[in-house]
RNA sequence: GGGCGCGUAGCUCAAACGGAUAGAGCAUCGGAUUUCUAAUCCGACGGUUGCAGGUUCGAUUCCUGCCGCGCCUACCA
């Protein structure tokens, strides 16, 4: 309703400036919260408007104010030094809405939306990067489902990669063993854990003796040719640790409806199609000489065209690229590399390819949620994948340029549309602080003591594993639920700590803004206090505590309360300085759909997790200057109640989207 | 060398589109529970927003230069 009121207001504002002042190019109107409450609801400068207008601020707002006329929902207008218009909500009426929960309606774009996360190369287990990653992109899903978008929620498996490959290197020739001992490994728990330590040691023998690299191009290439046996081994590894990888994210409540592979896109012949049309298109072009003769290139994105603000239509002449602006997408072997299989890979889910994969049910969650994988021959019947009208990449930072990359390919072979669509949801990588490293038992270099952090290396073997940090965050919560409530069951009390320890763990990776690295300490990340999950879990078990006491059911105390607390109720709660507080907390309730909106927009679910928390911080200083239970007038007692409500209910509202749950007592 | 990003309190981070007195958490210190759970609340302490200019009514935010740090810049993925 808040949004609903905002655009509305910001629509009548622009409306009113356009009738009074007719044909005068304006600025966007920018609605904001003034900095109390007593000053109003929204806040509009009205500096912008001085210039285009030639009027003094303060004169412009007084007209808004005079001849803007009455609004639903706004109860009044203030001008304010040195040039803002402030806009009181109509308290009773926002807060009866929101009792009743009422949703305007809304109008939803048409068309399919990917989100691609995780991506995790399937020769090791997940660790904290991996997690960043998925606890990103699961709550980007939630936001645009909250929103009412249909998603489609992929998982890119690079199959056929060095990575892969090295492991395989691992088992063959370091182990030497056969594919039925692997196969039994396979079967073992955590296979993932065994390939992390395996995929350091082959490292480790790569450096040993640099001749021991010819193995790993070697079986690169058998690995592409799905008749092999090396490429057998690596699809019994490959598909073992992408389950572990599923199972580890199914932990978190975190779902995938495809698994694109890359060996599909191998065999199936994706490039071929893409490569034509490439060519066709003009943007690939064959060096015939320098460093890259033989290759098929394309322009780095951002790299400078030369002739991009002179218009001549008839230069038809091909730009030559200097050597140092090119992108090698075909090798002079042949062979294609990893940005151009992605050139075609996103052709298929803009549905402009002309290909398909063949897809066959790969996992099966408890929900009953059958997540795909691609197959050369499929299933006959399967649901539709790719076709989408927009597309988002969650993929760290240092990916930006080759991801832009394909998006300008997008747009150089005429599809604007797609690449317009195409985002890549950039996030800043998690590296780990030198006491962490130090906690880790890792042997610091001298170099590496100088730094303020360093980075995680699969390569090293030297990161926290996702599901060892899950396990420690269930540790350390049981203990607490332990000690606080010795009379419920073992399963009972484990079952709270695992929800706990999933919100402080999705909450620690949403709090930071996406770009920001993060520096990983296992200090801040076990924190159950402050500014964490937890405090936001807690603050709803407090709500429904009361509730349980008060013997009435918090969720059917909407409808109830609707029809027990009448307008004049309401207004009279809200009235006087002291009830400034309380609408405090509304105010906040009623933003939910406005701070998911913005999320969307600005790609960044770190507003969402703030939201959270400060509707937190604002319902635990209400809880502890209002005792409900005892309160003797019976009106005021329904008023409090209904607060509690509203604020619970959003509150789990936001949690849910941000895949939080809340356990019934902490 | 070129490109992208970052630099805010002791530490970790906010402040979308330039706006009202730059805010939180942690840490430190001092308080609060006969009450609906103290995983909570209240208070104190803590700032030349890396440096120097510029743009303007107004700059943490935009522009330029400099300093420091990171990433990208492979016929790897």
């Amino acid at each position: 309703m808040y949004r609903h009121l905002e655009h509305r207001l910001a629509q009548r504002v622009l409306e009113c400036l356009q009738r009074r002042y007719p044909g005068v190019a304006l600025p966007g109107v920018v609605v904001e919260q003034p900095p109390k409450v007593e000053l109003g609801d929204f806040a509009i400068p009205i500096f912008p408007f001085a210039k285009p207008l030639r009027v003094a601020p303060l004169k412009i707002a007084e007209t808004i104010r005079a001849e803007i006329g009455a609004m639903e929902g706004i109860a009044g207008m203030q001008v304010a030094p040195p040039g803002y218009l402030n806009i009181s909500i109509d308290r009773a009426w926002m807060a009866a809405a929101l009792v009743a929960d009422q949703k305007p309606p809304t109008e939803i774009p048409p068309g399919k939306i990917l989100v691609e996360h995780s991506s995790i190369n399937p020769n090791k287990a997940a660790h904290i990067g991996h997690l960043r990653n998925a606890i990103l992109g699961d709550t980007f899903v939630r936001l645009l489902r909250y929103a009412g978008r249909e998603v489609d929620i992929q998982n890119y498996i690079d199959n056929t990669g060095v990575q892969v490959a090295d492991v395989v290197v691992g088992f063959m020739h370091i182990e030497k063993k056969s594919r039925a001992e692997i196969e039994a490994l396979t079967r073992q728990p955590r296979f993932d854990y065994y390939c992390w330590n395996l995929y350091a040691r082959v490292s480790q023998w790569y450096e040993a003796d640099k001749a021991n690299r010819q193995l790993r191009l070697q079986t690169l290439h058998a690995i592409e040719d799905a008749s092999t046996e090396t490429a057998a081994v690596a699809d019994l590894i490959s598909v073992a640790v992408l389950r572990r990888h599923l199972e580890t994210m199914d932990r978190l409540d975190i779902e995938y409806d495809f698994l694109p592979r890359e060996s599909e896109i191998l065999h199936l012949h994706f490039w071929d199609a893409a490569f034509t049309k490439l060519k066709e298109a003009g943007v690939l072009t064959f060096e015939s000489e320098g460093k890259n003769e033989g290759c098929w290139v394309m322009r780095r994105a951002g790299t400078a065209e030369p002739n991009a603000t002179t218009e001549d239509t008839e230069d038809t002449e091909v730009d030559k690229i200097t050597e140092e602006d090119q992108k090698v997408i075909v090798r002079s072997n042949g062979t294609v590399g990893y940005v151009g299989k992605d050139i075609a890979y996103h052709m298929w889910k803009f549905g402009l390819l002309g290909r398909d994969f063949g897809y066959r049910k790969f996992y099966r969650y408890p929900n009953n949620h059958d997540c795909w994988i691609s197959t050369a021959d499929g299933e006959k019947d399967h649901p539709h994948f790719g076709d989408v009208a927009e597309n988002y990449n969650v993929i760290d930072v240092r990916q930006s340029e080759a991801q832009n990359t394909v998006k300008e390919a997008l747009r150089d072979l005429g599809y604007g549309e797609a690449a317009d669509h195409f985002t890549h949801f950039s996030y800043g990588m998690v590296v780990l602080t030198p006491r962490c490293a130090a906690e880790l038992g890792y042997n610091l270099s001298e170099e590496e003591k100088t730094r303020s952090f360093i980075g995680v290396s699969g390569r090293k073997g030297f990161g926290v594993k996702a599901d060892d940090l899950l396990d420690q965050l269930i540790v350390s919560a049981k203990k607490e639920v332990d000690s606080r409530h010795p009379q419920l069951s073992d399963p009972e009390r484990l079952q709270i700590a695992t929800q706990i320890a999933i919100g402080a763990l999705r909450y620690f990776m949403l709090k930071y803004t996406k770009q920001s690295v993060i520096a990983f300490d296992f200090k801040e990340a076990l924190s159950f206090e402050g500014e964490t999950g937890p405090y936001a879990q807690y603050a709803v078990v407090r709500a429904t505590s009361i509730f349980r006491k008060a013997g009435v059911d918090p969720e059917t105390f909407g409808q109830d309360a609707a029809s027990q607390i009448s307008p004049a109720d309401l207004a009279q709660a809200f009235t006087g300085e002291a009830a400034n507080e309380i609408w405090e907390l509304w105010l906040a309730s009623s933003k939910t759909s406005s701070v998911i909106e913005q999320c969307i927009a600005t790609t960044e679910p770190a507003f969402l997790a703030k939201h959270v928390f400060q509707l937190g911080q604002l319902f635990n200083a209400f809880y502890h200057r209002h005792p409900i239970l005892s309160e003797p007038d019976e009106r005021q007692k329904a008023f409090l109640l209904a607060t509690v409500a509203v604020v619970r209910r959003e509150l789990m509202r936001c949690l849910a989207v941000m895949g939080i749950t809340v356990p019934p007592v902490m």
